[in-house]
DNA sequence: ACTGGCTCCTGAGGGC
DNA sequence: TGCCCTCAGGAGCCAG
């Protein structure tokens, strides 16, 4: 499932074999994704080339002279490159196929992802214009946070996993902060000190941060790129251990639902 | 303005 | 070995 560090670790796999680049043609086997695959991109991106791969959140732009592919690999999607001939399997929905003989392939077994086209600048598109501020840069602190928060009666998880408050934060990495941060998942967002909302703020940082560095978290069938998978599955303190010892205290790890999305924490060690 | 619930989809995993 | 059932999960959308 692919969060922010996944979707990073996938853009510096692609980038250099797409700059560059110029686009062929554009094979799409199954238009239905999250949303219809646009006709435009079809008969608009091919003949350019891609100036830039970029990330915004979770979606990845192939930016060209004259717009920008937007993609989105949902909670199943992966992209590889791959050369030209190379059979598709069932779930390989589409492939940008460049001069070069090689083609971008989108596989999504379950659909989620997307694939548009915009001729606009992408930051306007109807998508990404409301996204909150990249949780790796400067405009992400606590000072935002928790502004961000005051007033809100939702979970501190929710409030972090909400793309108009701070993008790229999935169900794994939130649990994973907030252990970090020492705060319960489930407090409610405006009831956090801005005290605290500094340390969940470095918490998410180097979290993000350490599973980029690992190449991403792979729980089922993560691999960047090249296939390989991430590891940074095996630094997950809290997800997915219901049951198992707090690797802090010792104490049991809890399991709840918070906002349909599975949540784990330590009741010990976070407050 | 917020909030919670629904929705898309398929493969994995558990029970028997 | 195989079948059936349940469930996960990003995030836009909608009703209240």
């Amino acid at each position: 499932m692919p969060e922010l560090p996944e979707v990073e670790i996938t853009r510096r796999g692609i980038a250099p074999h797409l700059e560059g680049q110029r686009v062929r043609e554009v094979v799409v086997r199954q238009p239905h994704l999250r949303w219809p695959v646009p006709a435009r991109l079809r008969s608009e991106l091919p003949g350019q080339h891609i100036v830039a791969v970029r990330r915004r959140g979770k979606y990845l732009l192939l930016e060209t002279e004259v717009g920008s592919a937007i993609l989105h690999l949902g909670m199943s999607g992966s992209l590889h490159v791959v050369a030209a001939g190379t059979p598709p399997g069932k779930h390989d929905h589409v492939d940008i196929v460049f001069a070069n003989g090689r083609s971008l392939r989108l596989r999504d077994p379950r659909r989620f992802g997307a694939v548009l086209w915009t001729t606009r600048p992408a930051s306007s598109h109807k998508l990404l214009r409301a996204l909150g501020p990249e949780p790796l840069s400067d405009a992400f602190d606590a000072d935002y946070l928790f502004a961000a928060s005051r007033g809100r009666r939702v979970s501190v998880k929710a409030l972090i996993m909400d793309s108009k408050v701070v993008v790229g934060v999935g169900n794994i990495y939130a649990s994973e902060s907030l252990f970090l941060a020492g705060i319960r998942p489930q407090t409610p967002a405006g009831r956090i000190a801005r005290r605290r909302y500094q340390r969940l703020v470095a918490a998410v940082r180097q979290v993000l941060a350490a599973a980029i560095e690992q190449g991403g978290t792979t729980l089922r069938d993560f691999t960047d790129s090249e296939g390989r998978p991430g590891y940074f599955q095996q630094r997950l303190q809290v997800y997915g251990r219901g049951g198992e010892p707090c690797p802090l205290c010792g104490g049991r790890i809890r399991s709840l639902q918070l906002g349909q999305r599975n949540t784990f924490y330590c009741p010990r060690c976070q407050h």
